[in-house]
DNA sequence: CAGCAGATTGACT
DNA sequence: GTCAATCTGCTGC
């Protein structure tokens, strides 16, 4: 059966109730041959122009973040710090820049792929934002990508976290963005790996 | 056009 | 705890 998100789930206006929601989900790739998949466990919500901390604050439009502005659904992938490839979810309707970055996945499929992304470090890694796109082979190359295809798509197995363990906080690494910095926008799971 | 800081990570002191 | 790696976009000369 087909598990992927409908798109209406990604539509929805409500960008911090979808990042919290995105808590529990299957993010898939299927890149190069290697299937790869990871239970989401930490997210952040960045909730348009009017949010600080959003690259999209103030209406600001440049090549690097035009995928902000496409349709809920669609993969926002950028650079930063010139190294970490970072992963967004976009939410809501074409022109309202609003997204979801995954910050963490627990590895569930393709471990072997993913330790040979992460490199020769025995331990597999995917407990950060840049390190989890590194090990699904998350690229610029995606940048634009839809949610809704075969190669990549986020999935309900129904491991949604009961709320009582979910940690809502302020974002991390935004404390330019004054006070919009500490808005609990930024939640937190943690989530048993399938034996 | 140079300089700087940023939604980060991992190696090293 | 500190620092380098190195791309993007903003500020200021």
């Amino acid at each position: 059966m087909d598990r992927r998100l409908p798109r209406s789930f990604y539509l929805r206006t409500d960008v911090v109730g979808i990042a919290r929601e995105l808590l529990g989900m299957v993010l898939v790739t299927r890149f190069d041959g290697a299937h790869t998949a990871g239970i989401i466990t930490e997210t952040e919500a960045y909730a348009g122009v009017g949010d600080r901390a959003s690259h999209a604050f103030g209406g600001r439009r440049t090549a690097r973040n035009a995928m902000m502005y496409a349709q809920g659904g669609t993969a926002y992938v950028y650079l930063c710090y010139g190294i970490h490839h970072l992963f967004n979810v976009v939410t809501n309707v074409r022109d309202v820049p609003h997204a979801v970055l995954v910050r963490a996945v627990v590895p569930v499929t393709g471990l072997e792929h993913m330790r040979k992304r992460r490199g020769t470090t025995s331990t597999l890694t995917t407990g950060g934002p840049g390190t989890l796109a590194q090990a699904l082979g998350i690229r610029t190359a995606h940048n634009g990508m839809d949610l809704r295809g075969a190669e990549m798509c986020i999935e309900d197995h129904g491991l949604a976290p009961p709320d009582a363990a979910i940690i809502a906080g302020p974002r991390v690494g935004v404390e330019y963005a004054e006070v919009d910095a500490r808005l609990p926008y930024r939640f937190r799971a943690h989530i048993r790996t399938p034996a």
